[in-house]
DNA sequence: CCTTTTATACTCCTTATGAGTACATTGAAG
DNA sequence: CTTCAATGTACTCATAAGGAGTATAAAAGG
């Protein structure tokens, strides 16, 4: 076979969010994720990855995006050089779980992969475990040290949710990974391509009304945090969020209330997409001349 | 051969400033991006290209990154179908061009590939034969204009420097890009490669240090701004921008001043890569509860 | 000496954001 | 029926960041 022929497929972390918790769907009792030959007969591959997640999960794509493209040597030790598998990683957003597609998908909170990226509520024991072992294998090297209190917001640094993969990589390196202590492994480099789509998609929800491809119709403010909080991993302030978002005019009422919740019934809303174009919000962050 | 295989390349978009241009590296006159097979005795495709490129242009690259996987049919209108190209695209930044390298590259502007998407000085005359033709297409269509004055800043909206792949497609898709008359066209797909290439680093260069890649070791702030606004194609407010820069606390001074231009001298300064690993400068945009 | 060009330091005002307080409604426990 | 827990909603206050413009400093060249 000449060089530049590899074998190409298509890998996707489909992502909901159900009772708070972010959901990933998974094959083979929840130990990959879903992937596929890349087929010929769509135009697209954004096309062809579509229809076949409608048909897996039941519930059409709000929101698809590509990744990443997943090729290094080391992700499959066996194959020859020149059989190296290329996967194209896919990042998709559907609204609810469904009760079941043709594969017979299950959905997992993907903190059953990654326990210490949830920080809503008291880390998880698993933290200090890691944070230990890394210290250990660090061996008081300050750059190492640096980096592992950059990553984990120890000594004064503070914690940041955008760093999924980084921590992963470090673990990885330390060789924290490699048994079934800290969370939950994948087969192959799957969980390494989970971690990447947690990145991508804890840095777009803050400059991208993307959450709103996970939300039902209509919907209130707490559950809208809440959606969130679970992807991001973190709790957010209440009245600061409410602001932020209807200063953002993203969303508007729908007349109805919320009821068989306990306390106050609660406005409900909906997204509005009319204002998609206006979505770019962030803008600019540079000091633009405006004569 | 089996679905699942494709002919799988590389191809870069390499991106240097000189004379307060931003060049890409192209080949054949002028009219594609550097592209090769797919090699398989690296470890990864990111090391494997840049020693690739480090033989084409005779410098390092300062900072490599994955851009996007082409796969599209229509991208290669004659392959039959099962083998199909795929055509995973880097972002390479190099710090400035070189005489000439094994392949004799050459630099060109971006500008030329693109003339609308620099709106550092007047704009180009080709700006209002755009949008005119884009009324044309559109022909009063209220989905289509709104579309329109959202990417190219009409009636009221502010132009967004950030659009330029969703500027370019819809060009492509109003046919305004078949002639040579709107920019320099390219073999292929490459000018839409491109196009990903300058939406990337136009995003980036607001919420990382990509730029220092880009400067040589000492540089005053004039030329620091200059080059920012090469990439970005804005003016910027000087005053504004010297605030937000020393606020970050990325350069320090070197203790020497520039000489030999005209006008007062200008302190010199250099990067603090020490403190790289604060660099995830935006940081949260949620509202965050920290108890 | 005066003009041009670049460098650098401020001021002013508006908006965004972190943090906390106060009060309103509901259902359920006692 | 009262109280409380849980949720919803409206504020205030202080600080930081950002847009816009002004003022002064230091060089080169006529």
């Amino acid at each position: 076979m000449p060089a530049g022929f590899a074998k190409a497929e298509l890998i996707a972390v489909l992502v909901a969010v159900t009772d708070n918790e972010p959901r990933v769907m998974t094959l083979r009792g929840g130990e990959a994720l879903p992937s596929g030959p890349f087929e010929s007969k769509h135009r697209s591959l954004q096309s062809g990855l579509r229809d076949w997640i409608e048909s897996q999960t039941g519930h059409p794509v709000g929101y698809l995006e590509q990744l990443y493209t997943f090729a290094d040597k080391d992700r499959d030790p066996d194959a020859p050089a020149d059989k190296r598998r290329i996967s194209i990683g896919y990042l998709g957003l559907v609204r609810e779980q469904s009760a079941a597609g043709a594969g017979r998908p299950a959905w997992h909170s993907w903190y059953e992969y990654f326990p210490w990226e949830d920080r809503r509520d008291a880390y998880s024991a698993e933290v200090t475990t890691i944070t230990e072992r890394l210290d250990s294998w660090a061996s008081g090297d300050p750059h190492y040290r640096q980096r592992i209190d950059f990553l984990f917001g120890l000594n004064g640094k503070a914690w940041n949710e955008d760093l999924v993969l980084q921590r992963y990589e470090l673990m990885y390196e330390a060789g924290l990974l490699d048994g079934a202590e800290l969370g939950r492994p994948m087969a192959g480099d799957h969980r390494r391509i989970l971690a990447t789509g947690i990145t991508r998609l804890r840095a777009k929800i803050k400059y991208s009304p993307v959450v709103f491809e996970l939300m039902p119709e209509s919907f209130t403010f707490l559950q809208l945090q809440r959606t969130v909080e679970a992807l991001s991993g973190l709790r957010l302030h209440k009245p600061n969020f409410r602001r932020q978002i209807d200063h953002q005019e993203l969303i508007e009422e729908t007349g109805e209330m919320s009821s068989g919740t306990s306390g106050r019934p609660a406005k409900l809303f909906r997204y509005r997409p009319a204002i998609l174009e206006a979505q770019t919000l962030s803008g600019t962050r540079l000091p633009v001349s405006r004569h």
